[in-house]
DNA sequence: AATGAATGAGTATTCATTCAT
DNA sequence: TATGAATGAATACTCATTCAT
């Protein structure tokens, strides 16, 4: 039947729409100040309506961290040009996840810090398992692009942490520095970073910012 | 008068009381599940008194988050041997700020967290202000401990951010490995990252942990 | 025209499917915990195609009653066999309707008790109404059956009324009782007890169950 | 400590007022339709409040119930005088539950209906609960007072179930008389019944009401 | 005729906060 | 100073009902 394919399709137009909607709300109220009205709202539809589409609150919120993951994961299925070393797909990488940290800024840091709250188990679990997927995506990654040698004996799974965490760190600065550059740009900082610490082949002059 | 004095101690005794018990509800509950009533009761307590000495529960979070942060400053104050390089004192102030950390693990996280939150502006100004208290100061101690060349160009706040998400990054890798290792155990890995990053002199043989 | 009767018949088809539906909801899940999509549920339909057979729930709701009224009041107009004395008719017509209430057990229970509820004054209007059809039917019956002193005495509307406590007075036996005896089986009990009360012919040895 | 002895006091005084005002906002406005709003405004609380005395508003409700089963059950332990043949005592303590009744109306119909509804277990597990302790203590002080032929062969419990349906099933007479009668005045018509059935010495004259 | 989708009006419950005692 | 009691403002979720397709 067309009709009911149809119908499915805009069933999950709708899905994404309110997802998209909720994305937005959660970024500007706050990821636990945000209510179900305050969703709604931002989707033009009514609070009593997303119950159409999701059973709860909790089950809304869980989809749009599942699909931030997804975003973040679908980033290293992206076609990189050949012949790049390992360091320069590092940081082409590198750099598109930041664009989409960037575009979702606030709830990166949200979902970040939110795992580590304490409190009702079950709130944080699918916190917890989405953040352990991206990171054990990175490290996967990481398997499969670096030789042995080029992480410097870390397992993956560490290093992707302090990549993970390094970026986070940084996250902050924004709005901080007056020049509003965007946060991709640090890309090259972080890689620098990532492949030699403090101690890389030191900037004679100017420091780096 | 005496008995002013007297009265003015005991009230800042109950103050500090009350925090420590917030500290552990907050770590037990969550720093948002945690109530006025969960709060009061862990401190003996009840609700209504908790108001004798916080203006509101902002207040007293507010309080909590700069205790978190003074005894985190605290640490730069204590006294290292003499005699130790620059990577070696940074080693050891790493150890004890992690050791700190491990202590209030939960809380930490919350609080590094909250301040990406975005939402009803005031909520967050004072988690924000704490956080870059942290950050100013470990820089500040890298501007007064790292010779010129010691971080290789980077600007002494970049690089305090920077060390300080990475060891956001590994927090929650604790649970995860099945020997128990202390999280101040990763202070030597975290200092070598930090100098080095993954180029650092590559362990021949067994990845390191 | 032929297409509007055929039109018309399936019409009643598909009321009479709901009803039925609808009977089995309300003895499920509760008369008042049964929601429209509960019954829709149970008929095959969707919640809002109910709408097109009855214009609300509280419309579909007194179609039941009347329907269990109309069944409980047809059982007087079944023929019985001739030559029965007053109390075999009667044994027989409570045993008849034992069967029934048997049968729609959970909903004869719930129906009885939601006409002595108080509250918006038309909901129960028509439980009451309903009631006193069975009522006043049963009365008739035994004004038309009874000889002047077969009632000794008691008014016909006095005498229905105790008689279906009676019944209903019992009706919470079941469940109770081991031996999954049937609710008609206590017609020889309720009859034996509307006639002489507890000092009919005292049975010698065993009590009557 | 006198303080705290008079605030239990207290607090017991606000519970049964509270448990008033339920009774009488049940009985206006029906068991299932009276609001947590509705009780309390007939408190004179804010819904809020009543969370103060109990957990829930099927708390609330369970602590009705079981206040006027209560009810019921203490008026077997007020004195009868001596002398009194088993039908007068009878006839005195049944005259005494349906003044008791009478008063609680609209309560004792839906209460003795809740039981008979499905649903959701929990719910209705302590209106049968209830309902069974009358019904028991019923049958108990027939077992103490009836000699084995007063009975007639019938076991106490049935009887007493019996008497409480015919109870019931007059109940709703109430309101149809034009003579406002009092309920309790059907105590020896109740009685009468009980003991002989419509079978009673035939009155001969003007039937019997 | 049937229904997916949308919604208004609830509904119980929570919680930070106030205040008289 | 400490608290029991009271409450206003939310808040997630339900459900009967409507209506365009």
């Amino acid at each position: 039947m067309r009709a009911e394919e149809r119908r499915e399709r805009t069933q999950a137009h709708a899905r994404t729409d309110i997802l998209d909607a909720a994305i937005r709300a959660f970024a500007r109220i706050g990821l636990h100040a945000a209510t179900v009205q305050d969703i709604a709202e931002e989707a033009g539809y009514t609070a009593a309506s997303l119950y159409t589409y999701f059973a709860s609150k909790q089950d809304l919120l869980d989809a749009v961290v599942s699909l931030l993951t997804d975003e973040y994961v679908q980033v290293f299925d992206q076609p990189v040009p050949a012949g790049l070393t390992f360091r320069q797909r590092f940081e082409l990488v590198l750099h598109r996840h930041l664009e989409l940290v960037e575009r979702r800024r606030n709830l990166f840091a949200s979902i970040m810090s939110q795992q580590g709250e304490a409190g009702a188990e079950g709130h944080n679990r699918n916190f917890h398992a989405n953040f352990e997927r991206r990171i054990q995506r990175l490290a996967s990654w990481l398997r499969d692009n670096a030789e042995a040698h080029d992480l410097g004996g870390y397992s993956p799974e560490i290093a992707a942490r302090l990549l993970f965490g390094m970026a986070f760190g940084l996250l902050h600065v924004m709005g901080q520095t007056p020049e509003k550059k965007s946060f991709a740009d640090y890309a090259p900082l972080i890689t620098e970073f990532f492949f030699h610490g403090v101690s890389g082949k030191p900037q004679t002059g100017a420091r780096r910012k």
